[in-house]
Parts: structure tokens; C-alpha cells; sequence
DNA sequence: AGCTTGTTGTACTGATTGGTACAGTGATGC
DNA sequence: GCATCACTGTACCAATCAGTACAACAAGCT
């Protein structure tokens, strides 16, 4: 889903990647109207010309901001490409604590801030709203295969369950996130939990 | 907490009144930084001059656009003043889900969207942070209500538990907001619910 | 009438915004 | 050697931004 144009050269890639890097560290803490590209391009010591060349505008480069943020997420909690028991998705919740349990920046995920601001952008909405559903496919595919393994009902619907899951994350990173205090997004997790295994049969 | 001018006359009342109002509706659906000040006066036929005369800057209209904020959500959820009983629980979901199922505006909560941009702004942050802990102090109150009538078990801790709910709430919204549809913060809503009848006695 | 205080309209400023123009450099292939 | 194309640096632009200056108006009070 590149639309902008991409790099052929690894000395342009550097370039691109300290940008959208940059961009992404700043947008999170700032917000995307809040930074600027003056700002993005001061700190990752490229050039107007070079910002220009590899996105048409201030939006495509959100768009590869939003990609990065997907990545950087997904990265941070491995366990969600394999789950295939109840223990995997403790794993899970714990590597999704231990992410915003590292002192430094602020409790929050860079996507949920974003669905405030992007609201409506009848450009950036559709894709941030796409990278959320990556996200949650992965828990609907460890979801099946529970339910496969009959370790969850069957007649229990892994996609409506990883939206929930998805919803308490969310939920409790939002309030985390303002109240600087992890234990919103901790009892959360706890009671999502509960409730999926609540599905066992 | 007005730490803005106050009008002294019904004149100025309203035209003060009518900056708000159109601040607040449109920093709803384009944020915070998206909305300027230009715009505000355009939309609320006000002057410059009388944007400065009540406040301060224009962190201080966003203060008074928060505190509007809180008014309008416990407004539009009036049963949330007297939870007395599970069934008015429900009403109070019910309402909630009214709210947004009325076309015209965004699938959204206004504070929801302002929590991700004003992130870190150590003036609005906090504001953000008392409006939620104001809403979710009556859900306390009414967890507290049934527990000493006896619906609900002597061990639950309504704060808790009301954390908890606001939690699903947003989550929900959230999602709800970027997939337009309300199904999620449907779902989120009914398991929550269920999540506190958990704790009948 | 005159004074005071709250309110309003218009014009302005300096800084910052997203975006462009264009000349120049670097490496690669022929 | 030379052409080509990806890449870079700097200067610039019109529009918009938040905020200010200041004179004028409205209304209640004496």
C-alpha cells in the first residue's frame, strides 16, 4: 500500500526512514497537527527537497507514519503471531504491558492517538481503521485456532471476541494514558482475559 | 474552575456562550489544532476582539470547551444521576448508545478524541483527566448505591469496577468511531455490564 | 448630562505553516 | 568520458496562525 514514492537507493532509503522516523516519534507525542514538517525535517537532519521527493505531502507522510506505527506495535508484542494456547495469550497481555512499563515515553498507543485527531480525514481514517484490523486479525486467528483445538466453544465467535479484546486495550490505554498510571490498561487486560476464557468449553 | 473571564452582562453571556458552542463543535469533528481561532469566530460570528476579551488564549477556550464537553455527555446520559438499581444500569447503556445512534455528527466521545492530541499538554492533560474522573465518579456512586442495598457483593470495589466500565466505554467508542459503526461499542457496553452483574452477591 | 465599565469592530503584526523552484551533487551504467 | 537519474541544499512563497492595538459603542448609575 505504497502510494508514495519509494526509494531505489540505500543512501535514499537512510533518508526516508530517518523522516518517517522522526515523524512517527514526534506525531506521538505531539499529535499530527502539532508537528510540523519543519519540525520532522530539523530532526531527522534531511532537507525540505528530500521530504518532497519521497512523499507528495504532509498526508502521505501520516500514511507511512501510520504503517510504522503498526510495525513498531506488532514488533512489540511477538507472541501475537503465535498464539495457540491460553498461556500464549498471557504471554501476550504481558509483553503488551511491558511495552508501556518501560519508563520514557507516555502510556499510550500511537494509534489510538491518532483515531482522535484523524477522526474524519477521509483519507487517513480508512487507515489507521486497517491497521487496527491487522491487529485484531491476529487475535482472531489465535482465537480460531483455540477453538479448533477445542480449547474454546464452539460456538463462540473468534472475530466478535477480538474486537472485545480489542476494546478493552484500547479502553484502558486511553485512561492509562491520562492518568499516567498503567493500572487501567493492567485490569483491563485481566478482565478481557477472564472473559475470553470465559469461552472455554 | 473558571479561571477565564467571566461575562458580567446577558449580551456578553451570550456572545461568550456562542464562542464556546462553536469551538467546541468544531474542534469535535477536527481536533484541537485543527481548529483555529480565525475559524471559531467565523462559525460563532464573534470578533477577535471579544475572543481575547474572555479568554485568556486559546488554551483557555479549550479549557471551557472540555468543561462544555463533560456538561453535554452527562446531559445526554441523565439515568447516570440516579443508578439505584441493575435496571438502571441498563438505562443508562441505553441512553449512552442513543446518543450516538442519532445520525449527523461523528461516532464519538469528545473527550475521547481530545484525550489522544492534548496528551502531554501539562495544562490540558489534567483537565481531561478531572472531566473523566467526574464521569466516572457517578458511576462509583451508583456501584456504591447497590452494594449497600445489597445488589452487589460486599467484596467489589466500586471504584473499581467503575474504572473498569469507563474503560469499555471508551474502547468501544473508539472503535466504534473509526469502523462508523456502533456495534462495537454495542458489544462492549452489554459485556461490561455483564462483567459487573458478575459481582451480585 | 457625564462617568464608568463591559463590550465590540477593524486593522494590524511577526512568526509559522505547507508547499515550490531550481540549481547542484553523487553514483551507476555505457 | 559522459550521460542519466536519484538524491540533496537553500532560498523562497502565499496563506494562515495566534495574539495585539486601539478606537468606538452600549448601558447602567449618579
Amino acid at each position: 500500500m505504497e502510494t508514495q514514492a519509494a526509494a531505489s537507493t540505500p543512501r535514499g532509503k537512510r533518508t526516508r526512514d530517518a523522516i518517517v522516523d522522526a515523524a512517527a516519534q514526534l506525531m506521538y507525542v505531539d499529535g499530527v497537527a502539532g508537528t510540523s514538517v519543519d519540525k520532522v525535517l530539523a530532526a531527522s537532519g534531511a532537507g525540505k527537497s528530500q521530504m518532497y521527493h519521497y512523499f507528495k505531502n504532509k498526508d502521505q507522510l501520516v500514511e507511512a507514519v501510520i504503517d510504522r506505527y503498526l510495525e513498531q506495535i506488532l514488533g512489540n508484542q511477538p507472541a501475537i503471531f503465535a498464539l495457540t494456547s491460553w498461556a500464549d495469550f498471557e504471554t501476550w497481555t504481558e509483553q503488551l504491558l511491558d511495552v508501556h512499563r518501560r519508563a520514557g515515553g507516555p502510556i499510550a498507543c500511537p494509534l489510538g492517538n491518532l483515531a482522535g485527531e484523524v477522526g474524519d480525514n477521509p483519507k487517513l481514517a480508512p487507515l489507521v481503521d486497517q491497521a487496527y484490523r491487522t491487529w485484531e486479525a491476529h487475535l482472531e486467528r489465535g482465537l480460531t485456532t483455540l477453538r479448533d483445538k477445542g480449547e474454546l466453544a464452539a460456538g463462540a465467535d473468534p472475530a466478535r471476541l477480538a474486537q472485545a479484546a480489542m476494546t478493552s486495550v484500547q479502553g484502558g490505554l486511553l485512561l492509562a494514558h491520562l492518568r499516567h498510571d498503567i493500572t487501567a490498561l493492567e485490569d483491563a487486560l485481566q478482565i478481557a482475559l477472564a472473559y475470553l476464557r470465559g469461552f472455554k468449553p
